[in-house]
DNA sequence: GAGCACTGC
């Protein structure tokens, strides 16, 4: 095996490690950080007193570098080197190097705030900003002040600006470790296609006909895309005179590929054969493909985001960053010098491109990290003034709270309650969470487990609906349950009964057109729900379907009020004259129930009058995903604690803002900033949509 | 009457 780069700085990288609590180390790809850092480290004796913790962003890297490194010590996985991630913990008293997802180790520090265990915690690929990953950043710079003497904090990135990451860390030294990739020459189109889609056509055939041999990776948006992409491509191949270039195969890859599709992409083309992947950024990260030597890069990438002011996501197809563009530039340099067709001028790679990607904290509904936050005893800290890296809005920070507050995880005061700090123990999302707790006080937590369960697989569980496969798939899917006309959660536990009784059988998920690996997932998580809240409420619990009976017949109406519980602050109210909705809260937003939903009318075609929503969305229009029947005497004590809702109590009350019931602002501080800078990346996200649709049309 | 990128506890 050739040497890696990061070896010939192990004695800069012991000596400065040696003289400082943090240290930042940044190695491009191929450098070998994510697997030399730590046995560096463990060859200079610092797993004797303690564990060395590596941090990934995702399970399959935690799995398969863990591998790696057993490999390299030639120890067995799972005792001296181990990993740690959901659903598995491969660690034994012997291990000394553990590999975990930083979503394991947000956990572990909920009972071991100081993570005593660790003497190292490597936070590995922190380029990649994920929202945990942003949060350990915050833990640990509290916690190299705790544990001066003992802990080191290494924090490692790709091409992460170290000079910021430095002076977050008091101005903490910055190692650079070159990395092994090779030159890749970087093309720029004279201008902006009209049609993203078609330059790619073009540009691959070009480089088909034209280059040496050598895999083609093309960046797209998504699956639609891909798909017309793939067969354009295939149509055109076909009609390429025989004999006049080499073979070729079309392959997409993206995320709702059923598994053995996408490990596809890891067999090597045969010989005189040339492989077209048509790939989402799921390319850019979390798969490498081998024999990538030219790249198209669109310059676009879809991104979900979340608006605090009216609580909806959206998902918008964006321009990437410059550190994406490079990334998937890399791509193709990875075996031997490649190129790579930037499908827009320099002109905007370095005027329009923003430098990084906005981080995920920035997007994200920030209700169960702040209840972790909260729930980790920083007496003296005050949210709204915890040290992130690039703190999230005032506005999204209260949004959090005020959530949090209408479920009862924290008190007017904003101090989190017993009922929150049990809630934190959960591994859901806040209002799911508080489902549990109720539904386990009323006597229908068996269905309240499945109902929660099912919704954080939902992604995973239905098949992609694409109407090219509708009308490929032989078999009509048989029905599903619906729900008894009350709603989309309601469908959900039937749905997950009926498995049950089928005696989780695959085939049956198939024949229903359900996704195997969702439902799989799914019965993972609620036995993994299950433990948890059997170790919460110190005693046997009540999760079997022994009550399912009774629950039924009386129209599932404890479960039903338990979310209302739950989902305190995601209710909306039927219009009086039609069947729109508008939500209860702060600023009312109007919408719809999604197409998608099994709710029923009553015989007068109207909606119930109540209802709680999983989440709201905005694609055409705003859309209530996931809704489910509530009545009116529930929804009563809830109006009433909006009523009494004060931000500035609840945000610690260290500003004189008050937000009245209409959602009126007076004084308060840092908001205009705060607004400002949101404002700015909306409307640029919103310029490079219309830019999107305005193409879309065209065509 | 719509349509969904990618992760993770």
């Amino acid at each position: 095996m050739a040497i890696l780069p990061i070896l010939q700085f192990e004695e800069k990288i012991l000596e400065t490690v040696e003289h400082n609590s943090v240290v930042v180390v940044i190695g491009e790809t191929g450098s070998g950080k994510s697997t030399q850092l730590c046995q560096i480290l463990h060859r200079k004796g610092f797993t004797k007193s303690g564990v060395v913790a590596v941090t990934q962003p995702r399970r399959v890297a935690a799995v398969s570098v863990a591998r790696r490194v057993a490999q390299e010590l030639r120890v067995r996985l799972g005792e001296e080197v181990g990993y740690g991630i959901r659903f598995e913990d491969r660690t034994s008293e012997k291990t000394r190097i553990k590999y975990l997802t930083d979503g394991v180790l947000l956990r572990e520090s909920l009972s071991d705030p100081e993570l005593n265990n660790y003497s190292v915690i490597i936070l590995d690929e922190a380029h990649e900003r994920s929202l945990n990953t942003d949060i350990l950043l915050g833990l640990m710079k509290r916690l190299v002040k705790i544990r001066p003497s003992n802990l080191k904090v290494l924090v490692t990135s790709a091409t992460l600006d170290g000079g910021k990451v430095s002076r977050f860390f008091s101005n903490c030294p910055v190692v650079t470790v070159p990395g092994k990739l090779f030159p890749v020459e970087i093309l720029y189109s004279s201008e902006r296609p009209t049609s993203y889609l078609e330059s790619s056509l073009n540009t691959a055939l070009d480089i088909h006909v034209r280059e040496p041999e050598g895999d083609i990776l093309i960046f797209m948006t998504g699956q639609d895309e891909i798909e017309k992409l793939v067969l354009k491509l295939e149509e055109k191949i076909q009609r390429l005179e025989e004999g006049s270039c080499m073979d070729a195969i079309v392959l997409p890859l993206h995320g709702s590929l059923p598994p053995e599709m996408q490990v596809r992409v890891f067999s090597p083309a045969p010989q005189n054969c040339r492989r077209f992947i048509v790939a989402t950024n799921i390319a850019e990260t979390s798969l490498t493909v081998d024999g990538v030597v030219y790249v198209i890069d669109s310059g676009y990438v879809k991104q979900r985001q979340y608006n605090p002011s009216t609580g909806m996501y959206s998902l918008d197809v964006v321009c990437i960053s410059r550190v994406q563009a490079d990334q998937r530039a890399g791509r193709a340099g990875r075996t031997r010098p490649g190129k790579c067709y930037r499908l827009y001028p320099s002109t905007i790679y370095w005027e329009e491109l923003p430098e990084v990607t906005v981080p995920e904290i920035q997007r994200s509904s920030l209700a169960g990290s702040v209840l972790y936050l909260k729930s980790l005893a920083l007496l003296d800290v005050d949210i709204l003034k915890f040290d992130f890296l690039d703190p999230p809005s005032r506005e999204s920070l209260e949004d959090a709270l005020k959530q949090l507050y209408l479920i009862d995880a924290i008190d007017e005061n904003g101090s989190i309650t017993q009922v929150g700090r049990t809630m934190a123990e959960l591994p859901l999302e806040p209002s799911l969470s508080r489902t549990l707790l109720e539904a386990n006080d009323c006597g229908c937590l068996s269905q309240a487990l499945t109902v929660a369960a099912m919704l954080s697989a939902e992604t995973t569980l239905l098949p992609n609906q694409s109407k090219r496969h509708e009308k490929k798939r032989k078999h009509v899917p048989l029905e599903l349950p619906d729900g008894s006309g009350l709603g989309d959660h309601i469908q959900l536990l039937q749905i997950y009964e009926h498995w049950d009784k089928a005696g989780y059988d695959t085939s049956w998920c198939m024949d229903h057109a359900l996704q195997v690996r969702g439902m799989m997932f799914t019965k993972d998580v609620r036995k993994q729900l299950v433990q948890i809240m059997q170790k919460i409420t110190k005693g046997p619990l009540d999760v079997k379907r022994s009550r399912g009976r009774k629950q039924s017949q009386q129209g599932y109406k404890n479960l039903r009020r338990a979310l209302c519980v739950g989902f305190a602050s995601q209710l909306a109210e039927r219009m009086i004259h039609h069947n729109g909705y508008r939500t209860i809260g702060f600023k009312a937003q109007l919408v719809q129930v999604h197409p998608s939903s099994v709710l029923k009318t009553d015989e007068d075609g109207r909606l119930p009058e109540f209802v709680v929503y999983h989440e709201l969305v905005a694609t055409t229009r705003p859309f209530m995903r996931n809704v489910c029947a509530i009545e009116q005497a529930w929804v009563m004590p809830i109006l009433k604690k909006l009523n009494q809702l004060n931000v500035n109590k609840l945000s610690g009350g260290t500003n004189s803002a008050e937000i009245t019931m209409d959602g009126q602002v007076t004084d308060l501080p840092n908001k205009d900033a705060d607004t400002k800078a949101n404002n700015d990346r909306d409307s640029k996200i919103q310029a490079a949509r219309e830019r999107y649709l305005a193409r879309k049309t065209k065509k």
